[in-house]
This record gives C-alpha cells, structure tokens and sequence, in this order.
DNA sequence: AGGAGAGAGCTTGGATGCAACTTGCACTCA
DNA sequence: TGAGTGCAAGTTGCATCCAAGCTCTCTCCT
C-alpha cells in the first residue's frame, strides 16, 4: 500500500512540474473560478455539469474534479444528486475577510520590520506601486486589483509562513467575489490607495512596527468600507 | 450556463444536508486522511489510485477525487501520469504552524475578552478539560489529543469568524502530522497541558487580554517544543 | 376541488475502457 | 566497458456507460 520511492518505481529525484500543458481539469477549474469571482456565476445558484461539460465541449469527469476541487476551497458545496450550489456571500464574510487581512498583514508587517527586512522588500513594493500607478492612470479598474494584491502579497510573502502566505491567497480570492458583488468601486479612490501603499512601504523600512500597523489598518478599514459601502 | 434555482428546477428551499449516507469518495477521503496524518503514509511516498482502489474493492474514480481534495488542502500533490506524491513535512512547517496558531489563538482570545464573552464559553471548555483529565487518568496519550483539540478550538470558535476556525481546523491538521512524526509524547505532560488548559480557560473570563496572551504564548510553546524536541 | 401516487426528466455516483505518457530495464552496438 | 535504443509495465487523463436518487408534474381517485 504505502510504497516508499525506493520500494516502487525509483523516481530520478523528486516530481519536478506539477503540472504541463494545462489538463482539462485545470482548464475547467479556472474557467468556473473566475467565474465564481467575478459574479458571473452568482451565489445561490446551481451548477450543471452536463451543461458544463457540454459547454466546454469535455466529458464531466475533469468538471467533476474541477468541482470537487472548488468545494475544498469553499467556493462550491456539493448536494448528492442535486448539484452544485454556488455558496452565497454571507453577510458576515465581508467582515470575516478582513479581520482575517489585517491579522495576518499586521502580523506579517511586524516580523519584516524586527527582522529589518524591509529594505529588501523595497524593490518588490515599489514595482507593485509603479503598477498601480499605471493602471490608476489607464482608468483601468480591473488592472488594479492585481497589482493592490501584488503589494500585500508581497508583504506576507516575505514574512516567509507558507501557511499564512496559502491563507492570504484564499482570503483575496474572496474579496475578489464580495468586491464583485459589491459592483464598482468608487472611482478616484485608487491615487488615495496609492498613496497609502507609499506610507506603508516607507514605514515597512523603519523599526516602529506599530505605526506600520496603524497604517495598514487605516488602509485595509478604508478598503473593508468601500466594499461594504456599496451595498444599499 | 448559470441558472438560479428559479430558472432551474425550484428546489423546495435550500438544500439541507450536505451528504447523507458516507459516499465512496468520502470514505476514501477519511480512509486516506487518517494515514496522512497519523503518518501510515508517510512523507514522499507515491500513492497509486489503482492499488488504493483495489485494496478498497472499488473503482479509482472515488479514489481519484479523495485524492483531488487532499491536495487542495495542502497534503497530497499530483504528478501528472506519475502518480500522487505525499507532501513531506518541511522543517519550517513546524514553526509555521505554531505561528499561525499563536497568532489565530491570541487573537480570538483577546475579542473573546473584549466581548466579555468568556463566562458563556466556561461550560465547553470545562467539558474538554474535563475529557482532557479522563484521558490522562487513563493514560491514553490518544484520547488526549482530540480534547486538547476540541478546547483550543473552542476558543477559536467562539470568536466567530468561520474563516479563522477553517483555518485553524487545517492547522490542527498539520499538528497531527507533524506529533505524528515525532513520534511519542513525553509522558506526563497531559498533566501540565491541563493546569494550563484551566488558567486560560480563567484568564478568558478576566478582563485583561494580556494575561490570557501570555498565558496562550507559553503553552503552545511548551506544545511546539514536544513537537519538535522530539526530533535530533 | 383536493390529495395521493405513478411516471418522466433531470441530476449525480461510481465503474469501466481506452489512449497517452513516463519510467525502468534489458538489449544491442560501438 | 559504456552509451544509446527499444520494449514492457505501470501510471494517470479522460470519455463513456449504467445505476440510483431527487424533484416536479400529470393523472386518477375520493
């Protein structure tokens, strides 16, 4: 049953790619994500995988997984024998996801700047400010989002915990979905981001972890009420 | 493509239970789970769908979407055409996961405070301290284990947010496996775990956060420290 | 008119079959 | 001896097929 490299197959050293060229499984899995992110696939409502099959002109296996897979991340629930439930928005997740944020960022934020690594992050921040710049510029709100991840991402990134880095990456994908919800954001506020993002960055590079904490919870408490403020 | 459930057939409300009678795929799921994480599959060690599923007398289709499910939460990676690769226990791990923990932990504690919320949290905890003694009076190191669980997972719990208890319930996960791996406990800690089990479980109905933080910062400590002693 | 029951149409759950890919090993040839 | 090649076994990826369950609707009977 449980067969150590040695005792099966020797493998030349470890599994190297993941995965190639994209399976249909993954295919399908990023085609109902992205849709289940950005609304088009709205809370509430049932999946087919016949038709999604059909649609993408696959068998329903790889949907099947596809599925099974988004259930995991808790974007799908799966009812035996009668589909698939694009799990609603709860009113409470909006706040959920950003206590959960600036727990984790502020904790992030504090380990960079005791362990003084601020000034390597320097160049990873400023890029990511650069891009928002340019889409704040463009007027392209859907070129923003990105690059606003980029940066936060950065910052737990370099705190260097996988396990909250993975966590990071699934609370975006849901302010993903609520900012979808929440239609559009107010315009002008990106050059307000912004400017907030040079702050941090700035303080990430001092030793006074409490202002950098000040500051993202301004920021991430002025992000939380734009989401929350669209909804009448 | 996407259907409400009043385009599609009118479902009589919302579906009610998630899974009636264990499908295949969930007992795979449980099956191979429980040797995850009590180490009977250990680390790099290569799973094969068709050994599993003939050892199980079924086919590999439930077996294939167990193993779908577990490498979204992080235990099992799929090489394509290779087979499903258990993901080692990283050195770092270990530290990531007491961080996380520490840092989830003090934070639901410290809102429990604030809430004054601790008196109606009193009862939980002192069923799990109570289970937690009849396990070490038993001397079973086993029953132990889900009742220490089930206290911190009280406090987590309590404070509400349904992503943090996700996530902690992951974490607790990555615990099993890692205590897994370094192998015993040091016997007679239960003991020490309980004493302290019962100050936080008094400091949470305090009024000072400060004191259940510290209280919460050396006993997991003294908890990654088990874990992690016990490796040379 | 109103309620119970059979049936159709949908859904998913699981089993099976085939094709493609990877890998290890033995064999051949320089 | 050593490198390169072809074969064979094993693996997964995906399509297809059948069975079982749920929901709605139509019909029939009271």
């Amino acid at each position: 049953m449980v067969l150590s490299p040695r005792d099966r197959a020797p493998m030349s050293s470890v599994p190297t790619a993941p995965a190639g060229g994209a399976s249909a499984t993954a295919r399908v899995y990023a085609h109902v994500k992205e849709r289940l992110l950005d609304g088009r696939f709205p809370g509430g409502a049932l999946l087919s995988e016949n038709e999604l099959a059909q649609r993408l002109g696959l068998s329903r296996t790889p949907v099947r997984q596809a599925f099974v897979q988004l259930e995991a991340e808790g974007l799908l629930e799966l009812y035996p024998k009668r589909g698939a439930l694009v799990v609603p928005v709860a009113a409470s997740e909006i706040e959920d996801v950003f206590e959960a944020r600036l727990l984790v960022e502020q904790h992030c934020a504090r380990r960079i700047v005791a362990a003084g690594a601020g000034a390597r992050l320097a160049t990873e921040l400023d890029a990511a400010i650069a891009d928002q710049e340019r889409a704040a510029a463009g007027g392209s709100a859907a070129a923003f989002a990105p690059a606003d991840r980029r940066f936060h991402r950065g910052i737990v990134a370099a705190a260097g915990n996988v396990i909250l880095a993975r966590l990071y990456d699934s609370l975006r994908d849901r302010q993903q979905r609520i900012a979808a919800v929440a239609l559009s954001r107010s315009p002008g506020s990106a050059e307000r981001f912004v400017a907030e993002h040079r702050q941090i960055a700035a303080a990430l590079q001092g030793d006074d972890p409490d202002v950098v904490c000040e500051l993202l919870e301004g920021h991430l408490r002025a992000t939380r009420d734009a989401a929350r403020g669209q909804r009448p």
